[in-house]
DNA sequence: GCTATATTTCAGTGAATACGGAAATTACAG
DNA sequence: CTGTAATTTCCGTATTCACTGAAATATAGC
């Protein structure tokens, strides 16, 4: 691991930054975009020097990544040190990342949110309109991940498509339009 | 302002909980979801006293939240507190908070990554495979933003009519599926 | 303009989180 | 089996962030 340019390193910064705005650990996020643009796989000291962090602070970092499924430990011939490498195609990763902050954050939520609805139900204490906008945020989290479930299938490129067929889903759909 | 339920008090812990997790201050997310479910606007002493925070941050909580924009200054006839209400419709809500996620997150990005494509050109320095990295993920950005741009809007309801239309979107598209 | 009330600002405190370094554990080569 | 390198765990420290309470400012009625 040579030494990082002055674009990889603007690159690797902002990427931290964005990654504490979402709730993701700095180091973590620079773990990633550092993965994400090598050529190869690196190890853990690679990490270290290119960083300037603890080799502890790099070890749960890199057990965090694999943990949201977007870094893979492998192995280089001929040397006995855990080499990891990011996945590389940027929709399979966002689509891998959005799946699994609906599991863990989302899924718990409608939860909870159906539990409310329920509870609110046979209680006196708890007005009409908090029922009212628990029963909406609910309705609301249903359609969006049923509509995330029907997207995210769709191949890499679909997007595209779709934005330049612009108006005649909407027509499709019979939407009126806003 | 009465005494909170027990189904309010568990939506709101779980709505400031969720915040944490997205990068919001839980005070601030606790402080909507309230609003969100009340049935009329609150003042700031109402908030202290449901949620047992201290004055002053609701004050700042407050101004987060209306810098949001989901979040308004009212008044009620005869008092001249300040009074507080939050949008009240799902949809326009999360549209109005990834318009404004996009412009404080996403668009900054997207200069930073632009910004390192044209850097990235002309430097020796950076190797192939993190130009290549960099532009796919310019790209990507573009891509989903103009995408969003699109749904973004579509009238309320109009994602329950694209779910239930199913597979026609993507036949209509010519997708493969995959 | 004065007073009472409401709101904001700000400095200090506390809590949560991130991080580093040493120690412990694991994996591997000989 | 032994020694060495690699990795992880753990605990103490540091940094960041959230929050409070008091002081300062603003607002409105009189």
């Amino acid at each position: 691991m040579t030494r990082l340019s002055p674009v990889q390193q603007k690159f690797i910064l902002h990427w931290g930054e964005m990654g504490t705005r979402w709730g993701i650990n700095r180091t973590v996020a620079q773990i990633h975009a550092l993965l994400y643009i090598s050529p190869k796989p690196l190890n853990a000291d690679d990490l270290v020097e290119a960083l300037g962090v603890a080799r502890s602070n790099v070890s749960t970092s890199l057990k965090e990544l694999q943990g949201w499924g977007i870094v893979k430990l492998t192995h280089v011939l001929g040397d006995k040190r855990d080499h990891f490498e990011s996945m590389k195609d940027v929709w399979e990763m966002f689509r891998v990342v959005l799946d699994e902050r609906k599991k863990r954050e989302i899924d718990p939520t409608l939860a909870v949110l159906r539990a409310c609805v329920v509870e609110a139900e046979n209680d006196k204490g708890t007005d009409a309109s908090t029922k009212q906008k628990l029963r909406e945020l609910t309705e609301f989290f249903e359609t969006t991940t049923a509509w995330y479930s029907q997207i995210r299938q769709w191949p890499t490129g679909a997007l595209t498509k779709f934005v330049k067929a612009g108006d005649k889903i909407r027509k499709l759909l019979g939407i009126s339009g806003s």
